[in-house]
DNA sequence: ACCCAGTCTGAAACTTGTTCTAGATTAGCG
DNA sequence: CGCTAATCTAGAACAAGTTTCAGACTGGGT
């Protein structure tokens, strides 16, 4: 059931560059997802309510739910939009640590200051990533991606990773995201969060011993 | 908003053993918790609904609602139950490897076994805890410290565990709860979690460096 | 046995995510 | 330009979590 378009008729508009959208298209796209940043940012996951977002971006519910097909995807969509945001900041001004685990554990926080910066944004993507059934895995994984991609560069410029980085990359992952879990239910303080990072960070080392 | 109690004259059934409820109403208490668990067994979160458990149960779905204030209260409150079962399995038949991080992983693994044969029920209960905002922060914490607790006891006899060691627990349990997730909504295969598993559990190895 | 406060019940109401429908609008095409 | 299919809109309708309320019931103290 959740893994199956809903009618053979009526196609969705999809998320990815499969379709060309018109510019039209593109525009309300657009202006969905501000809007749905914007009221996160305001009031996290509970703030983002999809007749809101509809009037806030000017479009009927009917076509909210034809480019988003739940507050779940437009979340996840929303976090795409960010991350990939993100790292195009990085992209820019590199960590320069000389420790391939201080460069990433340092990339990781410059991540969390800017999810500080927004905490309610924050809640409401990380809450929707998390919540997310079967139904959203492909876009859920393209986010996935995308972190393991920064984390990757963090790195270093190291040619293809070796299956113990990758596993140590998805462990660095696992702990990101609960961590930031815990953070945003108040469960752990900002210093915790850091410690836990620095902690996992350590992973990293013991995959590199051919340290120069 | 969420933080506060919605009544000062009502007061909620508290789930610890504060006030010591009639035998009738542990009985409700432990119905409720037993048509939630069966409930979730056949289809996971959303075959949880409140009418459903209330009828189930024999209850009033106001009265469900005084004993466990959410859903997400309720699904935690059932994970609480169902890992204090584990914890009591486990005590009897603890792991028997020499190396504590082995015996981490193989605890865990023993969970993650537990888990495959009720996925629904892990479903539910899992993306519970993760959704869990600030109003089941509580709740949420005795979880944690019940898995931490299974942690330790797997990782030995020792005293009492150093600041370190208590950083790698963490880090542990993040990676356990998100790894859980990632399978759960088909993003990870069984034998990726357990290389995850065993991977994080390396830590271990790091903060005991006094093996004997 | 009687009474009070707190509890439970049954049912309706409210909220917000989601679906559906009928008609207006738009895009692409001959 | 005029046609057709796809898209968009407004609004109703539906589903499930949550709240509320009036009345019945229970337990403990007198």
């Amino acid at each position: 059931m959740t893994t199956e378009p809903k009618s053979p008729t009526a196609r969705a508009v999809p998320a990815g560059p499969s379709l060309p959208l018109t510019e039209r298209q593109e525009a309300r796209r657009r202006r969905i997802l501000q809007a749905t940043a914007e009221l996160a940012s305001r009031g996290g996951f509970d703030a983002v309510q999809m007749r809101e977002v509809a009037e806030a971006a000017g479009v009927a519910l009917g076509t909210l739910y034809r480019y988003f097909p739940s507050k779940i995807h437009l979340l996840v969509a929303t976090m795409q939009d960010q991350l990939q945001r993100l790292h195009g900041t990085l992209r820019k001004r590199p960590p320069t640590d000389a420790d391939p685990a201080a460069r990433v554990a340092q990339t990781l926080m410059r991540a969390f200051r800017a999810m500080q910066r927004e905490p309610h944004l924050a809640d409401a993507m990380v809450r929707a990533l998390t919540f997310a059934d079967r139904s959203v895995s492909s876009e859920v994984d393209t986010v996935s991606r995308l972190t393991t991609t920064i984390i990757l560069d963090a790195m270093g410029p190291a040619g293809p990773p070796t299956p113990e980085q990758l596993s140590a990359v998805r462990v660095i992952e696992h702990t990101w995201h609960s961590a930031l879990i815990t953070w945003l239910s108040g469960r752990a303080s900002i210093a915790q969060v850091r410690i836990d990072i620095e902690t996992v960070c350590r992973l990293i080392r013991l995959t590199t011993p051919q340290q120069a």
